[in-house]
DNA sequence: AAAATATATCGTATTTTTACGATAAATATA
DNA sequence: TATATTTATCGTAAAAATACGATATATTTT
């Protein structure tokens, strides 16, 4: 799904799993339907879909994108599957982002920088 | 940009500005955007092209994006613009994502769940 | 003031995403 | 076996994102 980008340099197979659960994340309908499933620990397609309001189409596809992502995965249950958020992949998600960008957002509680290595924004 | 969705409950306005920060880093030149942002500390635009072999005109584009999400800021400086990261914004994604569904993913360190407490999934 | 430099914005073409209904596939039930 | 249930996939229309060149704007330099 990410192809090569026109860039000076390539991106790590790490960064283009983390962009693109970022971008599946960047759908607000799916952004929502993490969060009901974290609330609910698991869900078959139909409590979704009553959920988003949606066509039930629209709702699988969405499922799909989020199961691509590794953000959920699904089991099937007789004639329905049954989602769950993929915690293992999560967890990557969140030790990821919080070691992202480490030149910037020195934490609070280390060595404060001195004046001058202040950036000129802000 | 994040109009109203049809789910049945409404996103706060924290999730709103959240999925609106993923929705912009899910685009991998907007990702690699960010990452040299965090190596150089600053870059004006000119600098952005140059790393990111597109025209002028669809980097402004990008950095448009990134500016609306908060994930950057640009000053003026004489006839350039000269950009870098939000750090308190990205400070704020960052411990946004920390606390994130928070009924999943369990930290390893603190209490093991019990195995019955287990999803369908994975 | 004119020219050069740097960037944002505009208009537009192309691609991708999103949404839907219809249908296929797979399982359970009568 | 036939029917009902549930979901995924297909085809497609509409909307949004992405990319480009041209141009406007703003600042510096000549």
């Amino acid at each position: 799904m990410i192809n090569e980008i026109p860039t000076t340099r390539r991106m790590t197979a790490d960064e283009k799993r983390l962009s693109a659960m970022f971008k599946a994340l960047g759908n607000p309908v799916r952004f929502q339907i993490m969060q009901i499933l974290a609330e609910k620990q698991m869900c078959i397609t139909g409590e979704i879909v009553e959920f988003t309001l949606l066509a039930q189409s629209t709702v699988s596809q969405h499922l799909k994108v989020l199961r691509e992502a590794g953000l959920i995965s699904g089991e099937v249950e007789g004639p329905a599957t049954c989602y769950c958020l993929h915690e293992d992949n999560i967890r990557w998600l969140k030790s990821q982002v919080e070691r992202w960008l480490p030149q910037c957002c020195i934490q609070p509680d280390s060595t404060a920088a001195s004046p001058e290595s202040q950036s000129c924004c802000d």
